[in-house]
DNA sequence: TGTACATCAGTGAACGCGCGTTCACTGATGTAC
DNA sequence: TGTACATCAGTGAACGCGCGTTCACTGATGTAC
């Protein structure tokens, strides 16, 4: 019994044959095509490493046979490379929408804090592998995300910049506060992805406490700015 | 062929036999056990991740059939503890080492990271697994380096409780302070074990590098440490 | 010191299992007329 | 609209492999006399 049927058993035969749709190849081709990748992702939110999936169980969950795998991806790898890109993309949009609040340096931590929050309550599944495949074992994808991770800090190292306070700062202090911003943005993530979920959401006394937490670590690093002598 | 014969092939039948040493059953069951864990730590420090790691291959990595680890190791899940506890101990001695400098504020960063880069390279693979198994797929693993990590901070906690400045801190915000600061290092941690190796240890250039913006990151948020207003 | 038996770390063969990969195939969708 | 052929996503069986675990065993070390 697979995903990809026309006419589920559920249906009389009379209905489903009145009803009877063409599904196009292309339809049907992205279909298993997200069903692979959510499958990925599903195993990995709830706990296995990237590495530890294998293509076979993939393949099962997404309700397909081992060899249809291949028809979308020539191995386990790409699909990850498939994955990072995604979940990237969900990070970026995430933090475009924090940098262009337009807040005052004042309410944009706060702000920051809960689009973060927000999101990594909405896109789970993404901000799981990128928390674990960081530090993963399997190179190809270890070495992806710690390059999208330091594209991500050259961009908030650039934002920093333009802060009248940080006028006179060197290129290196500044890849250093945006490191140890996006340092600590991630580790109160990967803490959200360990609080218990009990089956659906964390405890909202859970995520408050994490995101006080992360806002005064942010917070703390930038109240240092005005006394901090960059030239040297 | 195994590490445990008495007689090595290399030399000669009448030498061995003249040279014919006991071994105690306690000596060969010691060095089987370390050959064991030393296995394990050689595969994870060249790449693999804890929960990719076979029991087989562990066996055989440490010149002993596969039925043997049972003798020492209920499952590679203990043996995974039995790292973990190792590996701590080799943190713990590290943050001693630093906190009893008795060094002023000034110095003790500098020294600290000095301590670090040192000790890292000295006992690689033991840093190797706090990093991987940190966020790794396996749970026990994964919470066993999670519960270490939070009472090395709030050791690092408690030492920061004792300076001056932070006299009316909050318990939690030194919590918050002292989680942000070993974040900040098992980060630098992680960044030296990913420099290339070329075989022996890395170049000096990428360590001091590193060690530089270390440095950088730990000083700047004791810099705020003056203008917290902790009480609220 | 020598002998007889007990202990036990490590052996080697066997097992059933899930894995990645291959292959010829099926049958619905797509297309040309 | 209907027919004949092409395309191609997904099938199902097969393969060889390394895995974890079990078992009766071997032979050196340990011990009691």
């Amino acid at each position: 019994m697979t995903v990809n049927r026309r006419a589920p058993a559920t249906r009389s035969r009379a209905r489903s044959r009145a009803h009877k749709r063409r599904v196009t190849q292309a339809e049907r081709r992205q279909h298993t095509h997200r069903a692979l990748l959510d499958a990925a992702l599903e195993q990995m939110d709830s706990g296995v490493s990237f590495d530890a999936l294998s293509l076979r169980s993939v393949a099962r969950t997404a309700g397909v046979v081992p060899a249809a795998f291949y028809r979308h991806f020539q191995s386990m790898d790409e699909l990850g490379l498939a994955l990072v890109d995604e979940s990237f993309h969900t990070l970026r949009s995430l933090l475009r929408e924090a940098r262009e609040s337009g807040l005052p340096p004042k309410h944009v931590i706060r702000r920051s804090v809960e689009v973060i929050v927000e999101q990594v309550l909405a896109h789970r599944q993404h901000f799981a592998l990128i928390a674990r495949a960081r530090t993963d074992g399997k190179t190809v994808l270890r070495h992806a995300v710690n390059n999208e991770i330091r594209l991500v800090t050259s961009e908030l190292a650039t934002d920093l910049a333009r802060f009248e306070a940080m006028r006179e700062w060197t290129n290196e202090d500044l890849q250093m506060l945006a490191g140890l911003l996006v340092n600590t943005m991630i580790l109160n993530v990967a803490a959200i992805l360990d609080l218990p979920t009990d089956g659906g959401q964390p405890s909202p006394e859970g995520l408050s406490e994490i995101a006080r937490m992360a806002e005064k670590q942010l917070r703390l690093p930038l109240l240092a700015v005005p006394n901090w002598r960059s030239t040297r």
